[in-house]
DNA sequence: CGTTTTTGACCTGCGC
DNA sequence: GCGCAGGTCAAAAACG
């Protein structure tokens, strides 16, 4: 398949560079061997080389071999020659040395390859596996199913979910509509069919006054959280969104994240109108409500409330899907938050082996990578692992909660993967520990890439535009976080970032994770689509999973690199860049192909920050 | 002066 | 049907 093709186009170059790197290594090597046969040789290839610690030796064998022969004693020959001996065994000592360095380095990357080599062949087989999934989907879709198999179906296509297919069949008269039963049965194989959606339903509905969500196709959370109770349509959709004030009641999917957080709101990279407040009961603590403001009808909103046991943590929980291509610093979140709603309405749907899927009652957990990701809802329960995902149950949403609170102690197999991610680099950035947190216990088979380097190689990569700095809190820098947001650094942001990231990471590593991925970023794709940004969204779902796993696929390798050689620090330094250019308002809307994501000039989250600097 | 936050009132869903 | 709790609205206040 053509997507095959590119994905192990994006691996292969960064495999070429390794090798490439080894390679001239084994150069060095073989140079280094020349030098211990030859000490003198080594002094001329130096000289034609840059500065080097040879290069004492070398002004002094020139001067010594400047002297006319007949004008040499005997004593300055023996002074020669030990003098030379002398060099000779520093410059053997010097090439030793050398070479050790030189093997140490080639054997680490030689891991770093061979790390690369296996993310690739587990993320081929990953996506083998889709397609034939897709592809038995496909054979099966056009059978009769009850309601359970129909939501199953459903929720493979990436957040549609069985309401809006029963409400697409209702208001939907038109002579196409047997054009979107046609691509709901046979492109909702592994939730890509929302590439599907947004190029049928234009034909299908071209005059229709579609509200953005529906025009953009959104998937996941959106689909699940755009449909607020009648009320809030009523009240929202007066403005004469026709098309979604006549969706039926449906649970919103709801994101929670949790992370401990000194500032009122923590800095996810979006802006934020609070439009209410209430104190819950049970929680002295009020309850914010924000509302998104980088599109005025952004139907995103989301809660903040601090945790009654512990003040130190922030609880946000999110609701809906940005219909509008998000700031750089916000993409990390919408991607994992989507992918979480996406997984929170089709993990029934997996039937993967060892991926218990039939939960009828509360919570479950599985282990996948060792990554504990639970979700319930009062109806159903469903099953996933994410990061150190703890399960909410919410009486009327389903509600997955990631919670990035966990101390980094606690998890000791997640200290032994960081152990050997970090071991090719002495240090590690302090922010690791965040990614501990989002480490499960049982983490010993996480992704090699669960390092720093994986956001900063990211962001890198696709134009600074993917991966933006979500200020969730330091669990451990406590004091950091009111400096990073009261300066808008970026740099505070990463922690959550990487955390986050790590997240959406983990859920690549299973293909129904990956096809929630392949949500979130859809959603964002198609946001930026719908708001104008002039992106086609004439994509086919394959196209869409080949993008979305490529992207993944792509950061995965380029992670286990990002991470051996230069662990320490790059992703803030990426993300320094990032919003660095962001703040200049250069990069807006700065859409790569294959990853559409867009980006603003504005890179801040909570109130305060907008106070800050849009003010 | 425009935008955002505050805050009391109102609306809605749910349980009893 | 009633009361409670959650969520939202919107006018006033605050902020920059």
């Amino acid at each position: 398949m053509e997507t095959a093709g590119s994905k192990r186009y994006g691996v292969e170059v960064v495999i070429k560079d390794e090798k490439r790197v080894i390679e001239s290594n084994g150069d060095k090597e073989v140079g280094d061997t020349g030098k211990v046969g030859n000490g003198r040789q080594i002094h001329e290839d130096n000289g034609s080389k840059p500065p080097s610690p040879n290069q004492k030796d070398l002004s002094i064998t020139k001067q010594v071999s400047g002297v006319p022969a007949s004008r040499r004693s005997s004593m300055d020959i023996d002074l020669k020659v030990s003098s030379t001996q002398k060099n000779e065994d520093e410059e053997l000592e010097t090439a030793k040395v050398e070479m050790g360095e030189v093997r140490e380095e080639n054997e680490r990357l030689k891991t770093v390859l061979a790390r690369i080599v296996q993310d690739y062949q587990s993320l081929q087989m990953h996506f083998f596996d889709i397609v034939q999934n897709e592809q038995a989907n496909k054979t099966t879709a056009p059978t009769p199913m009850n309601e359970d198999e129909e939501q199953e179906l459903i929720s493979l296509s990436l957040g549609r979910n069985p309401s809006e297919h029963k409400r697409d069949e209702k208001t939907i008269s038109n002579p196409s509509k047997s054009k979107v039963d046609e691509a709901l049965k046979e492109g909702l194989a592994l939730g890509l069919d929302c590439k599907f959606e947004g190029p049928n339903r234009g034909p299908i509905e071209p005059a229709t006054n579609q509200s953005p969500e529906d025009s953009f196709g959104e998937t996941k959370e959106e689909d699940l959280g755009e449909q607020w109770p009648p009320s809030k349509i009523l009240k929202t959709m007066r403005s004469g969104d026709d098309a979604v004030s006549e969706q039926p009641p449906v649970k919103k999917a709801r994101v929670s994240v949790r992370a401990r957080c000194d500032t009122p709101t923590m800095n996810d990279g979006c802006q934020w109108r609070k439009y209410g407040q209430k104190i819950a009961k049970g929680n002295p603590c009020p309850r914010a409500y924000y509302r998104c403001t980088v599109a005025p009808a952004c139907p995103v909103r989301k809660q903040v409330q601090r945790c009654v046991d512990d003040m130190s943590i922030l609880i946000t929980t999110y609701e809906g899907t940005h219909n509008h291509p998000l700031p750089v610093a916000a993409t990390a979140m919408a991607s994992t938050t989507s992918a979480a709603a996406y997984m929170l309405t089709s993990g029934s749907t997996s039937s993967r082996p060892g991926f218990p899927s039939s939960m009828n009652s509360a919570t479950t957990s599985a282990d996948l990578h060792g990554l504990n990701f639970t979700l319930s809802d009062n109806s159903r329960s469903r099953q996933f692992y994410l990061p150190n995902t703890s399960i909410s149950t919410s009486p009327s949403c389903p509600t997955i909660t990631l919670d990035l609170t966990a101390p980094s102690s606690t998890s000791s197999l997640s200290t032994s993967q960081y152990n050997r991610l970090s071991s090719n680099f002495p240090t590690m950035p302090r922010y690791s520990s965040t990614t501990f947190n989002f480490a499960s216990s049982e983490s010993n088979s996480l992704p090699t890439s669960w390092g720093n380097g994986y956001l900063s190689y990211g962001t890198q990569s696709y134009n600074n535009n993917q991966m933006g700095s979500l200020n969730l809190g330091r669990p451990q820098e406590s004091s950091y976080q009111p400096y990073m947001q009261k300066n808008n650094n970026p740099g505070s942001q990463q922690s959550l970032t990487d955390t986050i990231t790590a997240a959406t990471k983990a859920v690549t590593s299973d293909p129904t994770f990956r096809s929630a991925l392949a949500a979130a970023i859809t959603s964002i794709v198609s946001a930026g689509a719908g708001a104008g940004v002039g992106t086609n969204i004439n994509q086919g779902a394959v196209e869409t999973l080949s993008q979305t796993l490529k992207w993944s696929e792509h950061l995965q390798s380029i992670s286990n690199y990002s991470a051996a050689t230069n662990g320490n620090g790059c992703a803030s330094t990426y993300l320094n860049r990032s919003s660095s250019n962001t703040q200049q308002g250069t990069s807006m809307f700065n859409l790569p192909p294959s990853l559409p994501f867009a980006s603003t000039k504005s890179a801040s989250a909570s109130p305060v920050d907008n106070r800050d600097h849009i003010n």
